[in-house]
DNA sequence: CTCTGAAGGTAA
DNA sequence: TACCTTCAGAGT
């Protein structure tokens, strides 16, 4: 019997099969979809089973070991990936580490052995441990072809150079100890208090009976009189949250119990529902109610939610109502997302919770899949290989033939027309349970306040509100989204603002570290205000930078308790849950921050929201912009007066556009408005469009074969606009063009294989299948 | 990706 | 002739 193997080798040279023998002892082991270690080249690699097959003609190596149990890879998950790679073109290794999770994958180190010290230069010297080791870091792999030269110098084998093979996931185990009863220990009278310990309790961990005052030593010599007996045990890393949320399990109104009830009555057929309901509308208990049905009927539920920001408050009501519930997402530690993997795998976990990875956690008895904030942007996955969970949320509910749950209280423009020619049920929530208005809602033109010499970001309306809401012990949220705007510098003499050496964008301004730095390429200068064009000492930082805003928030109402969140803030694991908590705790008057403040726990004291330069967000040059500026908007205001009357005041300097108007009306004004727009453009839901990227270094071959591109792609069924230049035109010295496609289908595979004909040497040529990710 | 071996260069 | 750098090709 031979397997089929792929390499863990993102490479197009070893992007295909290699056949491999499995020899006798795994002969009835081997399963498609385990992981195995093969012989490759003079290496030892990882790669993965795609088939197993009783001939092939290229075949003379056996496998060496095999790294599964069970199959890291699932039928389904096999079928998953066949879907990714009819999508996007990638590499089969590529697929692989997107659909699992990276501690299945194992790191290759190389450790390097003196045998001959003297020989070894003495710069070298210092980086060997006492024993003469060296495992070689990221940053040592410089010295490597010096190393492999020292290896192979002739006649004499200076060093010794292994690569060493270790799984990154690995489980975590605790020494636990038992009382021997029939021990012959005689001055057991020293330790009286392990006696008392053990009639309590069977089993102590070494740090229960550290915490109860005896030593490391004491504990060594029980072991070694064998009055304690040692072993291991496997411990669960479980996952903590900073907040206490209970689900007071309410009654539903009557409005849910319908939705529940036409869900409920789906179960066992493939169906999508669209379920829009007003914020504040009760989504989460709806979701809930479902999930008990789906498990009374002993299967799995998947929920996703679309960022970090929203799994804690998630899991804390799903926990209080249910066992067993996983969690993944890429903010678990390494050990943590390895235990709740593994817990997902065997299948103790009914419901999992989790971001745009876990759409692809292995659940054998799927039941229903449930997909909160639907709308979102973070769905889609933009780098590498790139995928909208949403996709694979449907293809799976295929595969299962389960139904799939979306909830939003603003529903992306294409899940709408979706719904609207019935391909998804729509479901409606109109009512807020506690009968609430909807806070009402303020627009402040910021041109009139310039005109009435108010030069400061804050409209004086805004400003009297928040003090009014400190007066009332009260809170505020303010938006203020950076995105599409980074803080610059500007000469304010000639104008000039200083720009990447290598791409075609203006530094971004960092004020603690006093230095200029490019995004795009990391290059980065120390801050001077003197201009290098004109030399004049008249550089100044421009803007608005969220910190900026903290800043004049503080002078302009010192009494202000605030607190920012934004990306910054957050880095640190658990930090955003204990801003939160923070606010939730009145600790804080004002809540400052990014788009990561739109959604999230409710705070019943927040009666007023801000938002700070609205039309910002219509800047972001993508189609989607409308769409996502009203969503944020709307999602944001909603979150003024969840228990007590609430208002919000939108400033902008244009806030005439009908993303930010229709905030104050009903979802389907915009929605009409958008789609219309959308009909007028060709832009989904009526047409299909994906984007490709040409970059070269001379601007003119890049321009030439981009051309040549368009050319080619005409024989295909689909309007091909451009070339024209990216947004972005130039990154790390790369001159960048884009063609966007447009169609109602197309041959996949066939414009892969166009797009491979026309890449050159000193032509890239990169495959978007969404737009504006460039 | 990592290794190898051939080609083509330089120094003695 | 010995030793180097560079580059294409292979890996089952």
């Amino acid at each position: 019997m031979y397997a089929k193997v792929i390499i863990d080798i993102k490479h197009e040279d070893v992007n295909r099969f290699f056949d491999y023998i499995i020899p006798q002892k795994y002969e009835d082991f081997l399963e498609r979809g385990m992981r195995v270690l093969v012989p490759f080249g003079k290496q030892t690699r990882m790669g993965y089973v795609t088939e197993i097959i009783t001939e092939s003609l290229d075949a003379t190596k056996e496998i060496l070991e095999v790294l599964d149990v069970i199959p890291s890879i699932n039928e389904e998950l096999f079928s998953l990936m066949n879907y990714i790679k009819n999508h996007v073109p990638a590499l089969y290794s590529s697929i692989f580490s997107t659909v699992i999770p990276s501690e299945l994958a194992v790191n290759y180190t190389k450790v390097v052995e003196m045998v001959k010290p003297e020989l070894v230069p003495d710069d070298l010297k210092p980086y060997f441990n006492k024993k003469g080791i060296w495992r070689l870091k990221r940053k040592d792999q410089v010295y490597y072809p010096r190393l492999k030269k020292l290896r192979d110098s002739k006649d004499q084998e200076i060093i010794k150079i292994k690569t060493v093979i270790k799984e990154k996931g690995t489980t975590k185990t605790d020494k636990t100890y038992t009382y021997n009863q029939n021990h012959h220990y005689k001055r057991i009278y020293h330790y009286e208090i392990v006696i008392d310990l053990f009639n309590m309790k069977k089993e102590y961990t070494r740090k229960e009976l550290t915490d109860q005052g005896l030593t490391a030593s004491n504990i060594n010599t029980l072991v070694k009189n064998q009055v304690l007996f040692e072993q291991e045990k496997d411990v669960f890393r479980e996952i903590e949250h900073q907040f206490d949320l209970s689900d007071k399990k309410v009654v539903l109104t009557d409005e849910q119990q319908n939705v529940v009830n036409q869900i409920v009555n789906s179960l066992d057929k493939q169906e999508t529902f669209l379920l829009k309901g007003i914020t504040g509308s009760g989504k989460t208990e709806v979701y809930l109610e479902v999930i008990s049905k789906v498990i009374e009927q002993n299967k799995q539920v998947l929920v996703l939610v679309p960022e970090i920001t929203l799994v804690a408050q998630m899991a804390k009501r799903l926990k209080s109502r249910f066992d067993d519930v996983a969690i993944y997402h890429s903010a678990l530690s390494s050990g943590e997302r390895f235990d709740q993997y593994k817990k997902i795998q065997s299948g103790k976990a009914s419901i999992v919770l989790g971001t745009r990875s876990a759409v692809f956690l292995p659940m054998e008895d799927l039941g229903l899949v449930i997909i909160d904030e639907e709308h979102d942007d973070s769905y889609i996955q933009k780098e590498q290989v790139i995928y909208d969970a949403v996709e694979i949320a449907l293809e799976r509910a295929k595969h299962h033939q389960i139904p799939v749950l979306l909830g939003s209280a603003t529903p992306s423009i294409t899940s709408m027309y979706e719904a609207m020619n019935n391909r998804f049920t729509l479901l409606e929530l109109t009512k807020r349970p506690l009968n609430l208005e909807i806070p009402t809602i303020q627009y402040v033109d910021m041109r009139l306040e310039l005109e009435k010499n108010n030069t400061s970001i804050f409209s004086k309306t805004l400003l009297d509100a928040m003090k009014k809401r400190i007066e009332m012990k009260e809170q505020t949220i303010l938006l203020f989204n950076r995105k599409g705007y980074a803080p610059f510098v500007l000469c304010r003499a000639c104008g000039d603002v200083p720009q990447c050496p290598h791409c075609d964008i203006s530094l971004t301004y960092y004020k603690e570290k006093k230095s200029l730095k490019c995004h795009y390429c990391g290059y980065e200068k120390p801050f001077d205000n003197t201009c290098s064009v004109c030399n004049a000492s008249k550089v100044k930082e421009v803007g608005t930078g969220i910190e900026y805003v903290e800043q004049v928030l503080k002078k302009q109402m010192p009494k202000a308790r605030v607190l920012r969140m934004d990306k910054n803030a957050t880095r640190i694991k658990g930090s955003h849950e204990i801003i939160w908590n923070n606010f939730l705790n009145e600790e804080a008057d004002i809540l400052l921050g990014t788009q990561m403040i739109a959604k999230g726990l409710d705070f019943p004291k927040v009666t007023l929201v801000g938002v700070l330069m609205a039309d910002l967000l219509l800047k972001v040059p993508s189609y989607k912009s409308t769409e996502n500026a009203y969503m944020l908007l709307a999602q944001v205001t909603g979150r003024s007066g969840r228990f007590y009357p609430g208002e919000a005041i939108i400033q902008g300097y244009d806030i005439g556009h009908f993303a930010i108007k229709s905030v104050n009306q009903t979802y389907e004004t915009f929605y009409q408005e958008a789609l219309y727009n959308r009909k007028l453009m060709n832009y989904p839901p009526f047409k299909n469009t994906s984007q490709i990227l040409i970059s070269g270094e001379s601007y003119l071959k890049t321009y030439q074969r981009a051309f040549m591109l368009k050319k080619a792609l005409s024989s295909l069924s689909c309007d091909v606009l451009g070339p024209s230049q990216a947004l972005i035109t130039k990154i790390k010295d790369y001159y960048r063009f884009t063609i966007t496609l447009k169609y109602e289908t197309i041959e996949k595979q066939e414009l892969f294989d166009l797009l491979e004909a026309h890449e050159f040497d000193d032509i890239k040529i990169r495959y978007f299948p969404y737009l504006d990710i460039v």
